[in-house]
DNA sequence: CAGTGGTCTAGACCACAGG
DNA sequence: CTGTGGTCTAGACCACTGG
């Protein structure tokens, strides 16, 4: 039995950290519930609440109604990465951020493009390439499509100095969206722009983004070699 | 004004967002505080601040204690991924996982990896290289450093039918990681175990995980070539 | 049906940091 | 010093879901 009380939520959170991980609590375990835990620490249920609400938003616990909080079998690790303007993660590093736009025009996209924002197969939609370049060496090349249906002001707008990649951000809002991370090999064209080997191993991301029902943007990232993103568990 | 009341912090949520998107507020804007909204809202305060810290995790507002509440003008996109184990995720998919262990004995490490364990660069640790497959077809690739200091269980154990991908879950408790995303290229050696083309550009994970003050594992994941991670914003 | 987590409330005090 | 968010409390009712 425990003779200390906790005051706050994170001291209770910490308190069952630490039992998980002493194996006081193994995994698959039942816990106490709510109200019995609130009584040993001597706080109130709801304090118990926030502590427990945290632990397994991180997935170290699992929480149903009437069965009550287990320990998590599977800890499933969960990444958070931040995904910011590219302009900001190259001046956050100290470095001094340029940006040239290669192209600028409306084009009907490939199939590829135009399933994956679910906009009708022939419609134009506007297609800007450009590359983002850390103290002077090239540091990502941004390959995107938008729809100028759904951003009108896009149409208007030359992106030569300012990159699609943040006009959008404070232009078009967006409701949800998705993203993939993988890595492909750099074509001829990359090649050139990346200043790097042809065939070479690029971190690549894809992004769509959707205001309601209609897709606003998907984009392709392709890093420079070496390229990583880093999180914390 | 509006009239409707909000009775739960979901909908506050909502709307708070709703008002975020339509520029009500504007990026930069300082919202008003907590006791107005709810009064506005027709709700408690620690309603609106439920709702607000919400918003707030998400990206959308910046809050400061005196400051007041502000939407945020880099909405910095967080995506969280799921970083499960390798069976479950093949499993999930209703492949048909199979493991096969390729080499396992303590060896002295080179020393980017006992600099990133902090371990004394003398100092063998164990190293357990594995395939992991997908209906019988090559999945990824781990290779992984064990501290046998850290987890003497792990001396004892064979890897030869578990993979340490799993069993260190279940028999390593670790209190934080750094996990890393990259491109790499296929040596002749990945390229004969993952059955690509030498020089394929594979997506690659490297994590490693501390509990307290003591690097547990460090590992290596090379995924299949056309590996992707996906994840929702 | 009953136990558990999910949430709301009103009021209170506190910690921090801007002015 | 003072306004703002951060949190705690006690009590209450609700929603879901397992047995």
């Amino acid at each position: 039995m425990n003779t200390h009380t906790f005051r706050n939520w994170q001291s209770v959170q910490t308190e069952v950290l630490r039992r998980i991980h002493a194996r006081e609590w193994k995994p698959g375990d039942l816990i106490p519930n709510e109200a019995d835990l609130a009584l040993e620490f001597g706080c109130a249920r709801t304090t118990v609440n926030r502590a427990l609400r945290a632990v397994a938003e991180a997935g170290a616990l699992d929480r149903r109604r009437k069965a009550g909080t287990r320990v998590a079998t599977q800890p499933v690790a969960k990444a958070t990465l931040n995904i910011a303007v590219i302009r900001t993660e190259i001046e956050d590093r100290g470095q001094t951020y340029s940006y040239r736009l290669i192209t600028r025009h409306d084009a009907v996209p490939p199939l590829a493009i135009s399933s994956a924002m679910e906009t009708s197969a022939g419609r134009p939609l506007l297609h800007v390439g450009a590359l983002h370049s850390a103290d002077g060496t090239p540091y990502a090349f941004e390959d995107r499509w938008i729809d100028p249906n759904v951003v009108p002001a896009a149409s208007r707008e030359g992106f030569e100095t300012v990159s699609a990649n943040e006009w959008l951000l404070k232009h078009a809002p967006y409701t949800h969206g998705e993203i993939s991370f993988a890595a492909t090999s750099a074509t001829q064209e990359d090649a050139v722009l990346l200043q790097c080997p042809e065939g070479s191993a690029l971190f690549t991301i894809n992004r769509v983004t959707w205001d309601g029902g209609a897709a606003v943007t998907k984009v392709r990232l392709l890093f420079r070699l070496g390229h990583s993103m880093r999180a914390v568990l």
